[in-house]
DNA sequence: CGGGATCCCTTGCGATACTG
DNA sequence: CAGTATCGCAAGGGATCCCG
């Protein structure tokens, strides 16, 4: 019902916000990609960028040249999620300092 | 720097969200946690709880009666992160079909 | 350049059993 | 009631090599 689960699997990836966040920027080619979000594996960046695409996230345009030119876009889906993401990082933002004494505090109880 | 790895690191695990999410009525008892975020099982729901008190988005409070009393609370931090992880449910429900259909054309295009 | 295929190790997580 | 301990499988993901 509240498929928020399914979100999580779909975005919760180890990846896969940092290759949204290395597209929004327009088109990116695949090792611009690479480079970008490292250090990615180069068979977890084709991975994910599979999902994303799968999932509406991503357009992948070949360019049939030679050398092959392959790039990725988000869609507009894709730049209204990073919106919900944005509060997401702002709270990361905000309270990065919070959680790592939170940390500190718990590991030094349990120590 | 960016710190958004670590975000997805602490709220992506499979079930943070939905305790979270049960939390947020105010505090709640470990038994009542399991069921709400059911099918969750035991071990996992301790050390997801362990988790987010350790960074400081849950508190803990033992009541030393018998039967012993466990009761976990939201920190005003997490309620914060709620509000954000709100419009993350708000894209999810929006586009969960465009989603589905998307997988579906992906999905018949590679069969 | 942009991948796919294979190998293998690590981690997450469920099942089960035991304890204060 | 609210955990902890141990086992074991399966998925995630890195390293490496190969290909159009």
């Amino acid at each position: 019902m509240c498929s928020f689960e399914d979100l999580v699997d779909r975005v919760g990836s180890k990846w896969s916000v940092g290759i949204l966040l290395a597209a929004a920027g327009g088109p990116i080619r695949f090792g611009e990609l690479e480079r970008a979000v490292a250090p990615i594996s180069r068979r977890m960046l084709t991975l994910t960028l599979r999902n994303l695409e799968r999932d509406g996230l991503l357009v992948r345009t070949a360019y049939p040249t030679v050398p092959p030119r392959v790039e990725y876009s988000l869609t507009p889906m894709a730049f209204e999620l990073q919106a919900a993401l944005a509060a997401l990082a702002s709270w990361a933002r905000r309270h990065q300092a919070d959680v790592a004494a939170a940390r500190l505090r718990y590991d030094g109880r349990t120590a």
